[in-house]
Order: structure tokens, then sequence, then C-alpha cells
DNA sequence: TAAACACATGAACAACTATTCAACTGTTCA
DNA sequence: TGAACAGTTGAATAGTTGTTCATGTGTTTA
């Protein structure tokens, strides 16, 4: 799958900038696991329901009315977000209450946002 | 493209709910910006590409190896990743050095890495 | 100037994903 | 029990995306 790898002609210069960076990696998995969780806030109705969940718990029905979507839309979202542990959930009846998991889910909307906000500030 | 949306029998009920919900949600460009922007972090050859440059700035060449990929799919992620602002570059003669952008990468990250890492560990 | 090198880019294809539609649980209440 | 309701789920489809291959750009050096 790889193949032959290019190799710039300095290479051998960076030879040991190379293992070292190689070292310090983390596991190839959890890099992997990593990127599927931020691949679950990388859908903007998840991030809708997140911010909404933000708020407030709240039901699948009224999700999708203030989302504007249909139950069905929300419904298969919010499994992709229960998987990844994002949303906790509690049933009441015929209704179903989802909420922010934890409190990282909130951080790690925080310093999206952080981010978004202050680009074209920092260059000088 | 809204359609009918779903209307639960109580919603009536939590009209207020909905309605307050509803006025503190941010702007729904903002929102789509923010999912673009996870969506950035949610591909594991972006992510290896991140967790490299952490530990060191590095020419696309060192890269691919590092990665074993080719320089062009490289380019193309790295691409991505400027047009997102989360990492920048300098020129030397011909070589090509990235870096990651700022702190909000890195704690970005880490964030991610925390609720990896402790999920399993909540449940009593 | 021309060749070599590091990197960028456009088009094409395969793999993935979000929504829709229809059918299916599970709960309530008449 | 059975009808109505809230929610879930599976299959299908349209849209998106990551990699590859071929080519193009910009820099160095012979």
């Amino acid at each position: 799958m790889v193949g032959d790898t290019p190799h710039c002609d300095y290479l051998h210069a960076h030879d040991e900038l190379v293992a070292r960076v190689r070292r310090a990696q983390p596991d190839e998995d959890l890099l992997y696991d990593l990127a599927e969780l931020y691949k679950v806030f990388g859908d903007s109705t998840r991030i809708r329901i997140l911010y909404v969940l933000f708020e407030s718990e709240m039901c699948v029905c009224d999700l999708a009315t203030l989302l504007g979507m249909t139950q069905s839309a929300i419904s298969h979202q919010l499994r992709v977000l229960k998987s990844a542990k994002l949303v906790s959930y509690r049933r009441e009846g015929k209704t179903v209450f989802y909420s922010l998991a934890d409190a990282h889910v909130r951080s790690i909307l925080g310093q999206g946002m952080e981010h978004l906000c202050e680009e074209g500030e920092e260059k000088e």
C-alpha cells in the first residue's frame, strides 16, 4: 500500500530529527481513533445538535423541530453522537431525552470556536 | 428543503424552552464553519501530520517519508490544513517547511485525546 | 539556459457518508 | 387488546472526500 516513499536528497541530514519525531508519535491506532472522534464533530447537523444540548437536554422530536429536520435524520445523527460518547440519554415514557455527555464536549467546542473567532487577528 | 417538521404532542409544553434555546443558538454560518474546522481534524492522515508537526517543523518530503505516503497526498492534505489556518509554512530554497499555526491546535488535539483516554472510566 | 529537485495542482476514481423513505420497536392510554 | 405516538433502524441514493497519476510551478545549480 505504501510503495516507494519519496526521499529528498538531504534527508540523511534530518535522519536524527525524523527518528526522534517518529519515536514521539502516539500509537497509530490512537491517532486513528482521534480522527474518528473529530469526524463526529465535523458535520453541521451534529454540531447544531450539540449546541442545542449545550443549552438544555431535549427530546428527539423537539430537536427535529428546532433544527427543521426529520426525526429520522436526527435519530441517525444521535446514534453517531451516542456511539462516540458525546451525548447520553434517559427515557421517560415514550420520550427520550438527550444531553451532553461530559465537560470535554463543551471544552472541545469552546476551543474550536475560539480558533474560529480569532482568525485573521494574529498576523501582524 | 425543510418540509413538514415533526411535532410531538406536548411540544407546546416545551415552547418556552425551545424558544429560549433557539435564541441562544450561535449564528448558523458560524456553526457551519465550526463543523468545517472539525472536519479538517477528522482525517487520520491530517491528524498524523499535525502530530508530527507537534514535535517539529518539517518539509513535505520528510513528512511523506515519515508517514509512508506520496508527496502528492501529503501536499493535498497540507493544503487543507493551510486553508483552515492550522499550519503555517516558510520557504527555504526549494524546500517548504510546515509547522503548527498556533496554540489552539495543540489544545484542541489535547482535549480530544483526553476525551478518548477517559472513555469507559466514567460509568459506575 | 537547461536539468534536477521540492512541491503544488487538476482530473478521475473509489470509498465513505448524510438524508430520505419505509418499516419496525417500545410505551401509553382508551 | 389495539390504536396512537416517540423514537429507531435498514436500504437506497446523492453528494462528498482522499488518494493516485500526470502535469505544472518555482528554485537551485551545472
